[in-house]
DNA sequence: TAAATTAGTGAATGTTGTTGACTATAGCGT
DNA sequence: ACGCTATAGTCAACAACATTCACTAATTTA
């Protein structure tokens, strides 16, 4: 029996009212970022935002215009904490590894967030900053114009996708209460074993181990494909 | 009661209730998918499935047992159709090939359902029937045990997160109302142009213009990987 | 100090997933 | 043919949800 906001013990807790610079863009993006990190994909909801900041629920709509915006919102704020103190190292590969785990990281600590972001497009500030950080990697290495946005992409997209992907399967296996220890693995028994002989032959290795170090391999392997097709000069 | 043969000129009348046998899982299944496909990701509601199918909203659960487990159900509906006709090619990498292929078409095909899909394991008939595939074609290459496990790892988590990213954001252009032409066209407009010389720069050319050109790059650098990486024996 | 903004509020609306009690129907044994 | 029974389909209810609107009071400003 949990009294709503009631917390005698506690005396100025309880505000009538909140005053009026009280809410801010950032203040209800953290709140929302922390609202995702401990509950799931759909935990956050005007209802909880008002709990989290102590004011009603539709006072977000005087920030936000709809719940699409403040995902968006938090998704930039992703972004930015994937890049904060990101400086360029001295060879390109550098600069996109330390990018790319980057990314993998914040994603995999901010699951729940991650789910709104890996296929966004915010065009907020620290979007942009990641695609210079990008672009200005991919010009060291010795590409320019429209090859330099080609690579971009396929750089970008494989980052995205892997690092996204693995933060949904985490996501799902929080959703479904399942203990970390063990919510990558998967029990293949099919019913007639004889018409899937692979699958049956490796029923005790098919589970995910280590999910970083497959999406390592991939990154080598693509910056090792960027670096043979570099252009002429090196 | 021979009523029923009556109004033939309007082929499904509007029935006090519904007969017994009539709802199945694989008619509720495939009218999901139907309203996924023209609605976005949320389209999926029981009260959208009652009408889809002149039933009450309820119905269903006689047949499953939550939303999640129709859109499980949905995944493995997808992997069937993406599946579908597939016979193991002379050459393994031309299977490998076919498969991922066949992944990205589908999963274009039906972006919101694709979005239940890419991160999902369904555990399904269909998609233990994809994973005996790969590994087949994995084995054929030359890999055993734990060795081809770890390969089909690879593979799969490529092939889904590259397809499973664009469905996404096809999903989320179809949501947005955008028509098909330009919702890729990403506009870097930063406020301080300066601070961004390389966004600045390649504004014009920051647009995806065909997603399976990256993919297709992508998978074939995957295969010739694989290749490279193959063990001695050949 | 009075007026004007406008951030924060509370009530209301229409959907949503899910539950539990009800009811009619298909298929069974006789 | 007849009733019995298991259960597929239905209906009403509920809490949680996003969103709108009119209201109210806190801050700014004149």
């Amino acid at each position: 029996m949990e009294e709503l906001a009631e917390a005698p013990t506690r005396p100025h807790r309880k505000q009538k009212r909140l005053g009026r610079g009280t809410l801010t863009k950032e203040l209800i993006v953290e709140a929302a970022l922390r609202i995702l990190d401990e509950g799931n994909v759909n935990a956050l909801t005007f209802a909880r935002l008002g709990k989290e900041l102590g004011a009603s629920p539709t006072a977000m709509y005087r920030h936000f215009s709809s719940r699409d915006e403040i995902e968006t919102a938090v998704a930039d704020e992703l972004i930015r904490i994937s890049l904060d103190g990101y400086e360029p190292l001295e060879s390109w590969m550098d600069s996109l590894r330390d990018l790319a785990y980057r990314a993998w990281h914040t994603f995999s600590d901010h699951p729940a967030a991650a789910m709104h972001t890996f296929y966004r497009v915010t065009l907020g500030p620290h979007e942009v900053r990641a695609v210079d950080a990008i672009l200005e990697a991919v010009h060291r290495a010795g590409w320019q114009g429209r090859e330099a946005v080609f690579q971009y992409q396929m750089y970008s997209n494989l980052v995205l996708a892997l690092s996204g992907r693995n933060a949904a399967m985490l996501a799902a296996a929080a959703a479904a209460g399942a203990d970390s220890g063990n919510f990558w693995v998967q029990e293949y028994r099919p019913a007639r074993p004889q018409d899937f002989p692979y699958v049956s032959a490796h029923h005790d290795e098919l589970r995910i181990k280590d999910g970083f170090e497959v999406f390592s391999g991939q990154v080598e392997a693509m910056l090792a494909a960027m670096k043979a097709a570099l252009p002429a000069a090196s």
